[in-house]
RNA sequence: CGCGGGAUGGAGCAGUCUGGUAGCUCGUCGGGCUCAUAACCCGAAGGUCGUUGGUUCAAAUCCUUCUCCCGCAACCA
């Protein structure tokens, strides 16, 4: 039997349509998923969407809709952002789901009964006006920061999680899993600003709201976001069936892929909840950082982002792909730019990769009809560039394995540039006005085509189109992980079809 | 003194743990080549490594002062 990966995106918050850092942390576990599937796991890929909440009840009201229905119009959308950026998800759930709702109902049940939640009174600081609960800590001069307004405390009935009730079992998980929480900084960060201070209870349920899963033995309550958003990542697999087949197979998580912002409710809360319901922990939770944009986040009132469509729409799918994988370093922010994404693509995918597919096929027609031939006339020149390709599959898969996707892409794209030197080196051009030399040309022609070959399987996880678009071209059947063992599987005597741009040059004025 | 991260040629970054000729990508300039998408290959210019002081034969790297930027700061997702 294979080995399994379960791996996960946050489910997102929508209250809007989804922008461009939805795509990136979606793009990045699209492509881990890719990446495992190829190389034999058995992958279940989960996304969705986190629908409750006051805020998409307020937002449905301003548009004059139905909760459900407000946010069924932003998941549609988000199903079709999906799909136009080859998101290979297994499943995707909703918060909104029946089997999701009465699963959180039960695990809130059970929470009670064991006296894991009791009820108690949350007290808040309110700024009635701006509708928003601040802490002491936030305040300026006392007063909302927001609008500067007095603000006033309020109190309500709530039902509260024993956090503190499971701290120290949690520092004892976080010693003997050293790669629990990357980067590392961020695992620090938790415990220098939440849990040396000292973990308080939290508040799970709310009666200030109504959308939201009704608390069934008490229905002046709803679940509040953690049971309720957390826990999606086992109701989808069944649980609280714990006999289900899903959830035996795929639980505990191998990564929960998340952004910067809400690593602590999945590397303190989702932890402590789990431990109580004494299910195992998920394997590792990374914290990747954000796209910036001119310096700063991502923000709806800046409006300083497009529909992420118009960027597939103006420069490809696998260009939008390419760069969300590329561009960014592992776990720190990186800037995003419609220049830099069009950089990017002229230069990685148009110049290093696409001129090299198409001058070699393009020379393969000139010289050989298309045939494809390997007489195996070499020389020296020829191994080091074959040790380089060969060796590609475990570097890649070292740098995988740590995360470091940019790095793996960069691997790759450093034989492809090896490929075009060995071109200049080797002059194809030269070596066909010389009948004799006939056979080293084929030779030399092979060995570039292999390389593409074999480049085009290591980077299917990232861009999935152009390497579909590469084996055609390759006309090869030869696309399995295992065959990129050797050097040489590239089937000879058959025929390269027609060569066609992969990606054109975008011309900027 | 809340916590964490960052400041390196025009831009974006690596190097800092384990001190020892400052590296990569993009851009610019020059050359080569002509199979190819004005592409590809080679070369060059350009940096007192944020600031102050110190340790050392030697500091981007270790210690110290300060400045600036970003995130988090618990019930906002």
């Amino acid at each position: 039997m294979n080995k399994k990966y379960y791996i996960t995106t946050p489910i997102y918050y929508p209250s809007a349509d989804f922008h461009i850092g939805h795509c990136y942390t979606t793009i990045i576990a699209d492509a881990i998923a890719r990446y495992k599937r190829l190389t034999g796991y058995d992958v279940f890929f989960q996304t969705g969407t986190d629908e409750h909440g006051e805020k998409i009840e307020k937002k449905a009201k301003e548009a004059g809709v139905t909760p459900k229905e407000y946010v069924d119009k932003i998941i549609e959308n988000a199903k079709d952002l999906w799909q136009s950026l080859g998101i290979s998800y297994d499943y995707f759930i909703r918060t909104t789901d029946k089997e999701h709702e009465s699963a959180v109902q039960k695990i809130f049940k059970k929470l009670y009964d064991q006296g894991d939640i009791y009820k108690g009174e949350y007290k808040g600081l309110y700024c009635i006006p701006c509708e928003s609960f601040w802490t002491e800590s936030q305040l300026v001069e006392g007063k909302c920061p927001d609008c500067g307004r007095e603000i006033k405390e309020v109190s309500e009935e709530a039902y509260f999680f024993k956090l503190s009730k499971y701290q120290d079992k949690l520092v004892e998980f976080y010693d003997k899993h050293p790669d629990f929480i990357l980067p590392i900084s961020r695992k620090n960060e938790m415990l220098n600003n939440f849990i040396k201070p000292g973990l308080e209870d939290l508040c799970v349920s709310r009666t200030s709201f109504k959308w939201g899963i009704p608390v069934d033995f008490d229905s002046e309550h709803v679940v509040y976001v953690w049971v309720d958003a957390l826990s999606n990542y086992i109701t989808s697999l069944g649980y609280p069936d714990e006999s289900n087949e899903k959830f035996q197979k795929y639980w505990p998580a191998d990564l929960h892929l998340v952004g910067k912002e809400i690593v602590r409710f999945h590397t303190i809360i989702w932890p402590c909840l789990l431990m109580a319901l004494n299910l195992e922990l998920p394997k590792q939770v990374f914290g990747h950082g954000w796209l910036i944009i001119n310096g700063g986040k991502i923000s709806k009132s800046l409006g300083n982002y497009k529909d992420p469509r118009e960027y597939i729409e103006s420069y490809g799918v696998d260009a939008v792909r390419y760069y969300a994988l590329r561009e960014v370093p592992f776990g720190s922010d990186g800037n995003f730019s419609e220049e830099a994404l069009i950089t990017r693509t002229n230069t990685d995918l148009a110049n290093t990769l696409g001129n090299l597919v198409n001058r070699t096929i393009s020379m393969s027609h000139k010289y050989f009809e298309g045939q494809i031939l390997n007489p195996k006339v070499t020389e020296d020149l020829d191994n080091e560039l074959i040790r380089s390709v060969l060796n590609l599959k475990s570097i890649v898969e070292e740098k995988m394995n740590a995360l470091k996707v940019n790095e793996a892409i960069d691997e790759i794209m450093e034989v492809l540039k090896k490929c075009n030197k060995y071109i200049d080196d080797t002059t194809p051009w030269i070596l066909a006005k010389d009948e004799s030399k006939k056979e080293r040309l084929a030779t030399v022609l092979y060995n570039l085509l292999e390389s593409i070959r074999i480049s085009a399987i290591l980077l299917s996880p990232y861009i999935p189109t152009t390497s579909e678009n590469i084996f055609d071209q390759l006309n090869t059947n030869e696309t399995s992980y295992d065959s990129i063992n050797e050097f040489g599987k590239l089937e000879i005597n058959k025929k390269l079809n027609e060569p066609k741009i992969l990606f054109a040059r975008i011309e900027t004025k």
